[in-house]
DNA sequence: GCCGAAAGTTTGAACGATCAAATCTTCGGT
DNA sequence: ACCGAAGATTTGATCGTTCAAACTTTCGGC
């Protein structure tokens, strides 16, 4: 057999025309039972499988969306989006979905890829992450009427409950205020905050959760909370950098540091470095993304979920079952146009550099405590 | 303009019949000038972009190559693949072709998708990583006449140059003889070997690296070299947990141990974090990989790379310069069907936990320096 | 036993492009 | 001015599938 087999092959094989055939793949229960199990049969004994083209031409759908692949900017947290890509990979394949990768160097070559993408109907729909404030990205996906969900919220934009604006995120706010109250739980009282400059969604959104736990705990106000948090840049060395002045403008104020929370895995490690200079071996400290080098350190931090992410995703786009993905702006009223993931602490041992105090075993498992 | 325009529209639009728009499109040169010209202009005033669908089924080529997402396994390390696929995306776009991602479970699993890629006319060619002895992937390509490269070499099969055996690997031996004659050439004697278990082909490349500087510069014996080397399993803590026995094992021989090359990033790390608990805080150690974390923490390491190895991905598959997919078993005699990229030195200020001895600059530049 | 509706199946057309062959133009040579 | 070949353009068919409408069969009700 040279050529790969058709509907037409199959047809003649079970002695029925095409579109039984087609109706047996797609609408199975209008066809008689008797009839279905013959072309059935047919279809495995040749091998046969629908062309995928074809069906696109003719249907206008490809069963397959679209997501950017950014350049890794940040060495450590660069990561988070490949676990995303990962974890949407696999929710793909169980809707029978594919993922289509494209790469772009800025704004507008992206923007330059969707029309293609849709142009060329290679795409259902879009998934668009590292979203900005006033991102012409949405507004193009969203004037062009194309399906689309954004990971992360629509940071200060009025139009949160827009229906046109689908999105899922991880709840940081939830994420360290978790990480705060277990640190309040084991007895401690001046737990610090890493965070990034002001400004920033993301950044704020975590430095909310410490806060809420601080004052619901100790009812701190605002002298103490400006006193024990700070802001850099993400990254190692500003963390390592910052902190430093954090512990010594603690010191000098007569109320040394317990510990600390950080709005980064980066920043996080930077800290677990300068504590550990400064002679503290067991300094608690929290990172935020459970990236494979907190994992690798024995970093406590904060996981994102990102398979839950990726589920909401087609959820949002398809429906909580379907198989298609759902025309832009559609959605029953009572469905929410998001989904926000409550993220979960990841503990290892000491919340530091867990493996110097541990027996040294060969081929140790995994010891990492959620909760 | 509810309808997205068709080669009919530009066609009518210029005056001249579908065919003459295709070919303005597709050999642009066996059309008369002043027709291309007027062609080209509808094409602009329409927007009109070639459907990607139908294209495919017409001509039975997607464009379009797929990979699979291998699961993460290995914390550090994992994301070495993903930086290979951001260098395939953007060596791809440069190429006109795409990516299709999907996920599978097992080796079986990803045979399944091969087939359902290929019968759809999915994808022209395959990428297939992480490859091992006798891999039943390739079997399968190559029995289904399938093009596809593989990245990694067939370590251990004799038919390394089967025209019908595409690969594209890295040159590791290349890589540890290269750190190893750095630390050399910094008057370091006593050069250690932390790898992994002897059979898999990349570990014992990598180790032969190592042994060929060390026997080139000192003309070590079989007796030193295994003194100075050691192998288990990848990971941070057994890479900690081995070299502390091997620097007692060299300290009790009355030849302290000087420096490290190891197999991977994540045996560095565990292996600095034990020269920092024997309290030796200026070993330089060499890791493998430059995986995002050594950048982070600031541990030298040897890069893959990768831009290299996705841009000999596409010359195999398309040669040179082309813009399709060649046939599988095609290719020109003096053309070889695989390439070896030479990996790159990164050296990190002290080849091991720099930060430390680092001024407090609030925004560091990249200190990176490459040889 | 006939009618009509419902269920099941088939047929022709279409999706949007390219291939292969047919047709029309151009142009140099005699 | 005519011929033939090369160059440029058009026409009909086709890729494999699904849609829409036409057609055939089944079956309950009177």
């Amino acid at each position: 057999m040279a050529q790969l087999p058709t509907v037409d092959d199959v047809a003649q094989r079970a002695g029925v025309s095409r579109q039984t055939v087609s109706n047996v793949l797609n609408s199975p229960e209008i066809v008689r039972e008797a009839t279905r199990l013959r072309v059935q049969a047919a279809i495995a004994e040749l091998g046969y499988r629908p062309h995928a083209s074809a069906r696109r031409l003719r249907t206008q759908q490809s069963s397959t969306i679209g997501v950017r692949l950014n350049p890794v900017l940040n060495g450590i947290s660069g990561s988070i989006l490949d676990l995303y890509l990962h974890a949407l990979g696999e929710r793909a394949d169980e809707r029978g979905m594919r993922i289509m990768l494209f790469t772009a160097h800025d704004i507008d070559d992206e923007i330059r890829h969707y029309q293609e993408l849709r142009d060329g109907a290679d795409v259902d729909a879009i998934v668009v992450t590292a979203t900005f404030y006033d991102d012409p990205r949405i507004e193009w996906l969203a004037a062009h009427r194309m399906p689309f969900v954004a990971f992360g919220r629509p940071w200060g934009r009025a139009d949160l409950d827009d229906p046109d604006r689908l999105w899922v995120d991880v709840d940081g706010r939830a994420g360290t205020r978790k990480a705060t109250e277990h640190l309040v739980k084991r007895g401690l009282r001046r737990i610090g905050f890493l965070g990034w400059p002001l400004g920033s969604g993301t950044g704020d959104d975590r430095r909310a959760g410490w806060q809420d736990a601080m004052v619901a705990a100790f009812g701190s106000g605002e002298a103490e909370l400006a006193e024990l948090s700070m802001e850099t840049d993400e990254g190692v060395r500003p963390g390592r950098v910052v902190i430093e002045e954090l512990i010594a403008r603690c010191d000098a104020a007569a109320h040394p540091l317990d510990a600390l929370v950080c709005a980064s895995d980066s920043l996080a490690l930077g800290a677990m470095m300068a504590v550990r200079e400064a002679g503290l071996p067991h300094f608690p400290i929290f990172g935020f993304d459970n990236t494979p080098t907190a994992q690798a350190v024995g970093l406590s931090s904060v996981d994102q979920r990102l398979g839950e992410v990726a589920a909401g995703t087609f959820e949002l786009l398809m429906g909580a079952t379907g198989r298609r993905v759902l025309p832009h702006g559609s959605g029953s009223d009572d469905d929410p146009r998001h989904r926000l993931i409550t993220p979960q602490l990841v503990v290892r041992r000491s919340s530091h550099l867990e493996l110097v105090e541990e027996a040294g075993g060969t081929v140790p498992g995994n010891h990492d405590r959620k909760e």
